[in-house]
Order: structure tokens, then sequence, then C-alpha cells
DNA sequence: CAGTGGTCTAGACCACTGG
DNA sequence: CAGTGGTCTAGACCACTGG
């Protein structure tokens, strides 16, 4: 199986992004440039820049050129955020309490979350991430021990479960569930509301090539998170 | 401005489709039938097909052919479902409640949902949407009189507002806001839920090429929906 | 003006599928 | 085998942008 020379250009390309070598904005070799270093036909650089233009890797103008996107908007309503990023992009004091860490023996319901046998040991993390103080997420997670055999020994005060398992297993695939729940009562309290207060819960279940990674549940005050997103046809 | 002739042969395949010639599974025309009813090259042809497939409307196969994709997925979180088509892709029984469909002055906040000025005369509709008897989603619309000047006068007990509008003002955006929230007892009573009982509100703001079609708050109980969403990385 | 991307042609060779 | 889609070439003309 021989990799495709229009591909092989969207490596070439995606490789200087990824190194730092084009930033956002930077201007990308034109069809004419890619057509000489490739030694290739002008159809064939064009659908390389292209396709990673219709992936919004890239964008093109006409009379102008073909630039690096911004900053991956990644489209899709209910990104996967990083908490603590989404709180300081607001310009707000992000803070962390570790509630739990753990290895635990997996419940049916939790086995079959992780997509693993009942009775499996697998990781478990509890942390409650604030804003300015106050609670704004309370994170259930549990982790598969298969694919992040160190997740016990990370320090989540530094770096959030999320960003620690999209380094060790690069997510492939994510599932959400979202609902309009009451919280049982240690919940509440650690969020800071009455327990009689709606929550937000966010179930998701991510992926890497290797399986599935972890399965998280996310609660935040209703009246302290809203979910946005846009979508256009 | 000239339609390019991919675009043209574009249009003619989602016409056959979209007027029921072409049906999900069917084939449609190969490259080289393509090719000779147009009378353009193969390379013309062929991008129709491929960027069709790209939109997930159609897929090809090596060997076999191009055929009419299966329902369309619409594959984003929180897709534009008719709630009524929901209800019957589950095989359930679907019917609608009509409370309230009349033109009423926009208050300063129903105003800038639809960015119109303070007093101006907007559409408004509020219906109960039931699964099997159950209310499932409470609907309070507000439609903007100048892209949909027939609104009031639709049956609503026949065709969803959400189809309705998708017909005459063809959508091009969407945003969404996503709440857990306590509804009032207005709102609790026409569900049949206690008013303490946790929502989901889905807070949607459509857009057509000429404007601000519609804002809809919708209101499940959050013991009988959720939302569900996948995304591939 | 020279350079960019947007559309298009008329060929070619290939891998794959079914009969 | 004939037909399909997948990749690719070496040209062409065009609309658009900046200088």
């Amino acid at each position: 199986m021989t990799i495709p020379r229009f591909a092989r250009i969207k490596e070439f390309i995606v490789g200087q992004i990824e190194q730092g070598f084009l930033l956002p904005g930077d201007q990308v070799p034109s069809e004419n440039q890619l057509l000489e270093q490739f030694g290739v036909s002008r159809m064939t650089a064009r659908r390389a820049l292209q396709e990673l233009s219709d992936e919004q890797i890239l964008v093109r103008a006409q009379g102008l050129g073909t630039f690096v996107a911004d900053a991956r908007p990644m489209s899709s309503l209910l990104e996967i955020k990083n908490i603590a990023d989404e709180i300081r992009a607001r310009g707000h004091n992000y803070h962390c309490d570790l509630i739990l860490l753990d290895a635990v023996t997996a419940s049916a319901q939790q086995a079959m979350d992780l997509s693993l046998a009942e009775g499996s040991t697998v990781f478990r993390s509890v942390l409650l991430h604030c804003e300015n103080g106050l609670p704004l997420q309370y994170e259930d997670r549990l982790v598969n021990p298969v694919l992040a055999p160190d997740y016990l020994h990370q320090d989540f005060l530094l770096q959030t479960p999320n960003a620690y398992l999209s380094e060790v297993a690069p997510l492939t695939e994510a599932d959400h569930i979202v609902e309009a729940v009451c919280v049982e009562e240690s919940i509440a309290l650690a969020l800071e509301i009455d327990s009689s207060q709606p929550c937000l819960k966010v179930s998701r279940r991510t992926c890497s090539k290797r399986g599935v990674v972890s399965f998280a549940s996310l609660f935040y005050p209703g009246n302290r998170y809203r979910l946005g997103g846009h979508l256009n046809f």
C-alpha cells in the first residue's frame, strides 16, 4: 500500500504546523511552489491544499494565498474543552481540589462504562474545579488502567485528568450524554449548592485507538454554567 | 456570476434525491454516465460525486458505484431534529397541543433574541409535544414576522414550527445554549411534572440568509430526555 | 503587472468488484 | 471480463488581489 502523493503533501504541511514551523496566520506554499517542490501536477498540489482547507486546517483566499487557520475551533458543539483553560480564558482564577484518587473494583455499571469485565480493577478520580473560588465542575472519572497505567501518580492540581489523558492516549472518539438532574447530597455539598438545585450532568466516554480510555461524569450547578454551540449549514 | 458545472451536477443529484426519484441505497449515475449526460470531463463529474460524498449525501465504493447515503445522520451534536420525527422514529405515538399562537409586542429581551427593535411586533407560538401521551417538550418560540409572514396561519398540529420555518426560510446557522433549570409553575403544569423537577432547557436561535428567523426556548423534563452526541477526531 | 486560487479538459494507469 | 471509483498529468482560461 503506497501513500498517494497528495497525502504526502498534506502530511508535510501538517507536520510543519505541528512542529511549530508554521503558525496560525502564516502563509503556506502556493500551489505553484508545491508543484515544483514535490514534482507533481498542479491538480495534485491543489488537492492537498484543498482537503486541508476542507478540514479547516488551512484557509484559502483567491489572489492572496493559503494560510494556516487560526486556533483549531473544533467547531462541533460540546467541544472537549479543558475546564482549567476555559476558566483562565475568561481571565478568572482557577483552582482545583482533589477529593479522591484511587484504584477501585468496578461495579457492573462502571465496568460497562469502560467496556471492561465486572470486578476489574479501575482507577477513579474525583476532583472539584473552581472558578474564582466558586465550585464550577464536580468531576467523577473512571480510567482504564491498561491505557493509563501511571494515572494514580499524577498531580492533578497541576494538570487536569483530561489534559493528562490526552497526552498518554490521544483521543479518537468521544460520546456525550447531557442531562438535567438533581445531585446527591455529597455532590451538592461539594458544589456548595442546595440539593434541590438542578445540575447539568455531562457523561463523556472517550476512546483512543486502543479502546475506551475514560468515562467521566461531570456535574455543573445549573445556575453557574451553560453549554453553548454553533452550527453552520 | 455563473454556476460551475460541478455544482450543477451536484444540484441535479440532490434534486433527484429531494424529489424522491433517488432513495437511500439507490445507485446514482457513475462518473462515466455523468460525463456523457452533462458533456463534462471525468474530473468534473468526479468532483460533483466526491463533494456529495464528503457531505455524506452519497457513499462511494470502488468497483461498485456511488449510492445515496442512508437517512442523513447530520452527525453533529445537538442536531436540529424535528421532535415529531424523533418520536415517530422510536415507533412511538406523537401528538401536539397548541397552547398559544399570536402576535405580541416584543419586550427588550425578546427583541434582542430576534435582533429586532424593542416594541416590534413579533409572532409567538407555544406548543406541547407529547410522546405516547406524555409531555416531552414545551416549545416557546418567537418568530420574525418579516421572514415568515404567514406563520400565524399555519396548522402546527400537522407540521411543527421547526419544519415549517425550514421550508419558508432555509437555515444557514444556529446557536444553542443548553442549561439545567427549574421551570415556572405554568410550564411544570403543562409538562406534568413537579416544579421542583430539574429540566433541560435548550435555547436555539436560527438564522437564514436574510437574518434571524426564530428564537426557541425548549424545555424537557430532566427525567424523560437527554441529549446525546458523538465526536470523531 | 505577476502571482494567487477556482474551474475545467482529455487523456492515462491503477485497484477493485461482480459476473 | 467490462465497469467502477482512486490517483495523476500537463496543459488551459478565468477572477481576484496587491503593488
